[in-house]
DNA sequence: AGTTTTATAGAACAATTGTTCGCCTTAGTC
DNA sequence: GACTAAGGCGAACAATTGTTCTATAAAACT
């Protein structure tokens, strides 16, 4: 049973949120009071309780300030649609998300995956892969790649490389070494 | 005067990074105690003073678990050289760094940068602009600027964008919302 | 040797903070 | 009207958690 958020617990999400981002820790429990006008601490608790139900964070009780962020997923082991908004292939750049093809009913084509493969992450999206060129990566002609619009590279992690020399686009795993960064051959990801 | 960490202190750094890495939010005093094998809360409230002073964390005391990490910076004001690998034009793709390109001694040129710029990113580097056609980014022919390689796009950050229809590559800021991301027309960055 | 600095222990103390419980208000239902 | 559920309020309570104070030991300095 999905329920749609209340303004108030939306709000608390939101206020989370900033908090986390501009004190590098979670409120307590009396800081969502003030921060969101709220006039009792059991209010927040009876909220965050239905927050943590829905999926939307996940509560260490009896431990201060034991609020954890999750990407608010809502649907738990539901599945999401993956919007397939173009295709990589050699020599092209590859299409990037923008508002016009973002939206998941304003796509071509989406892909229904299981809620777990999209992690808590946002700003995924799919590509159809055309032609062979990228067979070091053992990605062959319509095979399907799930893309994530992404702005840090963690070691290790897949990531779309273009290759200016030989005009065309790999992907590769990235590894940051000190000094350089090392592009490694990457293995399918469907 | 800056000093070098005790392994001590380095051991509680890293214990601090794990534990809000997995947990979500940051850890107590007494987490730090046996986590890190410490006896006792007032060792570890004398090394977070030490952190503190050195800059690695910052503290809001009388606050649970109000250890906020900071960029771990080891050289404070120091400068750092960012290889400029390249250059962005429209028509073109942005050059990727690649082991070849990246590494400081081998590039063409480097630009010399204070170290508060960079934060503790890795994977900076700089491309210098050819052309005027990002106007909309106030960038103009000869400007440089500075690129992080990365993977995973915060709300409001910079990032170099692929218009695949105008076949050009702008810097927008990318507000993702639900259900579509946003861009929207950037400053200068330099 | 005497003194200062650095580092560690342990414990008592006080502030922060999550939990709980009784009571209240407002709808919706029978 | 009576009953129930959702949502909210406020205060007391208890657990968590940061601070501080005293002691101790080793190294560095005079």
């Amino acid at each position: 049973m999905v329920k749609a958020l209340s303004p108030k617990q939306q709000r608390i999400i939101d206020f989370i949120r900033h908090f986390c981002l501009d004190r590098g820790y979670p409120p307590a429990i009396r800081d969502i009071v003030s921060g969101c006008g709220i006039s009792s601490t059991s209010v927040v608790d009876y909220n965050l309780d239905i927050l943590e139900r829905e999926g939307y964070i996940r509560r260490h009780r009896e431990v201060s300030r034991g609020i954890e962020l999750l990407a608010r997923s809502s649907g738990l082991g539901q599945r999401l649609q993956v919007p397939v908004i173009g295709q990589i292939a050699a020599g092209e750049p590859i299409p990037v998300p923008t508002p016009d093809t973002w939206d998941v009913t304003a796509a071509a084509d989406s892909l229904e995956v299981t809620e777990d493969l999209i992690g808590g992450r946002e700003g995924v999206y799919a590509l159809t892969v055309k032609g062979s060129s990228m067979v070091d990566a053992l990605i062959n002609d319509g095979d399907i790649v799930l893309m994530q619009y992404v702005n840090v590279v963690e070691n290790g992690e897949m990531a779309a490389i273009w290759l200016k020399a030989e005009k065309e686009a790999t992907l590769k795993k990235v590894y940051s070494e000190p000094g350089r960064i090392r592009l490694q051959p990457a293995n399918s990801q469907m």
